[in-house]
DNA sequence: TTAATATTATACCGATTGGTATATTTATAA
DNA sequence: TTATAAATATACCAATCGGTATAATATTAA
């Protein structure tokens, strides 16, 4: 790894939890030079403009949570377990290295959706991914046996992954964090309900 | 009404799309003059600051959107028709005269929780008096014998409104649009079987 | 160790940011 | 109709915006 490699990756590792929490209209260079310790001219020497840092941000970011939930899913056997991963995460992950700011899908997306078509392309293909692993799951669990095929497992992935996104939403809005405990609760029920 | 009285509102019923749609970072007065029409100076004599024609924005759009919900609601008669009118709002909201960029709180409930306290304490009150009110519809409908209680009103409130939000969300970032009607069908399971 | 190269810092650019003092116009009450 | 007050426009401010040309400094291969 080069040292212009490595640079790159330190500059990504210190605005990505800025563009997290301030946004990507909200986050400026300056932001960008006090958090790195860098120069403008370092930081573009390596970057091509604020954007392609925005942007390698986010998939930092999401990479992050990506990573964690992996991890948590190798210790679970059972499709259930696997599934009931993703309500877990977002329920403790405070004690988790999840990203600061909160969950980058849900950031990144109302902002994006009308400024930067790049940067909600990838929310958007995050966002199909997800669905497509739970539809996946749900599939091999219903082959399994181990629980019958919901109706609609398009819709049902969606309903899961909404509520989720919607309960952090939740606790950004009204700083109360037993209201995603409360709405993680009915997720892991629609879970154990299969 | 005075003459500034009455400009002040036409201000805010001109930027408060945009700041919906853009953001509150993303929108500069010069934004605001050229959907105007008006000069920095002519906003300036109404308005304090910029933060002041922001809160005065996002008041005029989620207005918008209780005025929507209340007019449908007085068409039905039984809670669950009552609660069944959130789902069908947010399902059809291009038909309706709803806030240009979207839902008011996810919009601006993500941006304002690390930079905009004032604007997050309006959305959380928001989201608070929206739960309660689904919570006295429950319990309306269950003291008529309409439906029985869920065994958890303000859970079953709170998950209610997270998948709403997390359906619109979708939507932003996927821009697929059957993706909101498919949570929305699992909004209105979730009425339906009570 | 040296020369070539890659990387970072300095100093600057024009444009735009939010905001204001003052002049001009418009509404309003006498 | 006129005087007064209210509202709007003009012209400006310093600060910051994203971005760049160039100079200085490290890195690296020979």
């Amino acid at each position: 790894m080069s040292k212009a490699e490595r640079t790159r990756q330190y500059i990504v590792e210190k605005t990505a939890p800025i563009f997290n929490t301030k946004g990507y209209a909200g986050t400026s260079l300056t932001d960008m030079t006090e958090a790195t310790g860098l120069t403008k001219g370092s930081i573009y020497g390596n970057f091509a403009n604020k954007d392609e840092v925005a942007l390698a941000s986010f998939d930092y970011n999401h990479k992050k949570v990506i990573a964690i939930i992996q991890q948590e899913m190798e210790k679970e056997k059972t499709m259930k377990g696997k599934l009931l991963v993703y309500a877990n995460v977002y329920e403790n992950f405070m004690k988790l290295p999840f990203p600061k700011g909160g969950c980058p899908l849900l950031n990144t997306a109302t902002e994006a959706d009308d400024t930067h078509p790049q940067l909600r392309e990838k929310v958007g293909d995050a966002i199909t991914s997800w669905k497509n692993k739970l539809v996946a799951y749900l599939k091999e669990g219903a082959e399994n046996k181990e629980f019958k095929m919901p109706a609609n497992p398009d819709q049902w992935a969606l309903t899961m992954i909404a509520t989720i996104e919607g309960a952090i939403m939740l606790v950004q809005a009204t700083g109360k964090l037993n209201y995603r405990k409360l709405v993680l609760q009915s997720v892991e029920k629609m879970i154990l309900d299969l």
